[in-house]
DNA sequence: ATGAAAGCGCTAACAA
DNA sequence: TTGTTAGCGCTTTCAT
């Protein structure tokens, strides 16, 4: 670093007192006199001093960041640059730190040396870190290594999390969709390995098992182009499917494509409902009626966690999953 | 902090060298043998130790993190969360910084007071910063205050930027529907005050003048609501359009929504040609043909430029914005 | 209320 | 090759 920047020292020695108590008035402490106060606000104007985060950091002994990890399956650009998710929980944890005086941390790890990664992230977690997308057995090495975490997906007992009732959300929406008058019911779903899409599926078979109705399932692996070939795939094999359930928006999207690229009809000959309320959501044509996952109120219920300091081992906090009515539904 | 990590001394102690040798040996600098290496490296597996980067930042000056800065125009949560350009941004920087040991800081500034957050940021930047979508005014100001940054908006002459040429995408664009037989081309454009809103409109204009059609121009915002009304409003005052240049895929998400919605065929009866390639355009149904905005590649050279140093006051990387055809223009 | 001085955990001169 | 020592810029006892 080539900085030359001025330094608390320099800001003691231009008002004229010592180092402590420039430190005491910059940081607003007790034990320190108005006027002096006013002339280290001067120095500092005059300076134009800012602190050094890195050694006040290391003085105090905490950096005041929250770290957020990603796992990127395959090519970390893909996932991250091409999913909604990552932006809206970003999005729901910056409000949260404004004026907090506190950084975000972004860490794409990769699949290989993931648990080295996390080990390291973890022993330079100051705030804590909320953990996006991690697989129990990752998050469950992160919390051995620092209480200081909060997973957003379904995850090990001991470790903190923010989920949401994506069980439930997938029972309400095949409930929705019969309801409407509905009675072959397709579903296209994410990974096998996804915890969010395993709840998913499952919500899913309990709700066709309920009211007898038939399971029509692919699979569509959160991507469009999955959700694309599956509704292709799903219409040829069962051409009187009345309705979708897409685990994800971002299939959805593919799989409304796929439809009226197909000659049908949306919503009239086949509605469509999708999961999360993603910005593909809205993008989608018609638009998307869809099970809105509280992504940007999770992130930031996650933060808070965090700031309030070392969440409980095994807490949870449990957020609805609602449904957003748009076009893509029968009336 | 309660963190009782083992530290550096815990390390030296154990393999019974100096803190200077464990120092050495751990960084794999010269000057330590081999054995006295390997005592090292087993006692930092013993105790699992894991080098603290605040003190180690502190103690050579230099931290090795690149920030990254957004405006949040309005709620940060708003912008952030639903323009998928950020998180495009973020994807293509993010391969680039893996194995190199730099963190990525993630900042949403305020519009209020932006200009004191920049000169904080700008203070305690190391590596550099990456400004996603800052003003002129404020990318010269941190200008000012560290060299080390890079802009990937249009902006003052001084602060290096990477750039993509707007004007030469939207001219290409009319020009392409021109081409295709359209002759009543509107356009939906972005905020007056937008560096990138300015050039495409600047490249709409330059085209229509060329090719003697009229201008037919509305304001869509960036936003996908934006796009929707403004198509509207130009179907309903110019019912013969046969093609629209819509600045930004989101909106023109938003704008083939409304003119199927109003009865309309895309492409058949009229073109749509958004600009990006984001996640809105292969949501689009039909999807979008566009113009390609390489976010990512533009992110990667930003963050390559700023670790291989200082970059020259002035410097311009260019990029090209290609068309990319899919299924909202005809034949 | 103020200042002197001791670290925070690490790296990097300098000595040996 | 190895160890000793002096900081990095700041906060925070502890005297005064």
């Amino acid at each position: 670093m080539s900085r030359n920047q001025p330094t608390i020292a320099d800001v003691a020695r231009v008002a004229g007192v010592s180092r402590a108590t420039a430190s005491r008035a910059i940081n607003n402490g007790p034990g320190a006199s108005e006027p002096l106060r006013e002339r280290v606000r001067a120095a500092v104007a005059e300076l134009g001093y800012q602190p050094d985060e890195t050694a006040r950091a290391l003085a105090t002994g905490r950096q005041r960041a929250v770290d957020v990890i990603a796992v990127s399956y395959g090519s970390s650009a893909g996932w991250l640059g091409t999913h909604p998710y990552f932006s809206r929980v970003l999005a729901g944890m910056m409000p949260v730190l404004e004026g907090v005086n506190a950084q975000l941390r972004l860490h794409a790890v990769g699949q290989e040396n993931a648990a080295e990664e996390i080990e390291e992230i973890a022993a330079n977690a100051t705030l804590g870190a909320v953990l996006a997308d991690i697989t129990p057995a990752l998050a469950t090495r992160f919390h051995r290594r620092s209480r200081r975490v909060v997973s957003m997906v379904p995850t090990a007992t001991a470790v903190p999390a923010v989920q949401a009732d994506n069980i439930g959300g997938a029972d309400a929406a095949v409930s929705r969709l019969h309801e409407l008058g509905c009675r072959r019911i397709a579903a296209i779903h994410g990974p096998d390995l996804n915890p969010c899409a395993i709840d998913r599926r499952a919500g899913y078979l309990q709700a066709v098992q309920r009211l007898g109705l038939p399971d029509l399932s692919a699979d569509g692996g959160f991507l469009r182009e999955g959700g694309y070939r599956a509704a292709q795939q799903l219409l040829a094999q069962h051409p009187d499917i009345d309705a979708m359930f897409v685990a994800c928006d971002l299939m959805a999207a593919g799989a409304i494509q796929a439809i009226t690229a197909g000659g049908r009809r949306v919503p009239d000959e086949v509605s469509v409902i999708g999961f999360d309320d993603s910005i593909a959501a809205v993008c989608a044509n018609p638009p998307l009626t869809t099970m809105r996952l509280p992504v940007e109120e999770m992130a930031a219920a996650a933060t808070r966690l965090l700031l309030a300091g070392t969440p409980a081992t095994g807490h949870r906090q449990r957020f609805p999953v609602e449904l957003v009515v748009r076009a893509s539904t029968r009336k």
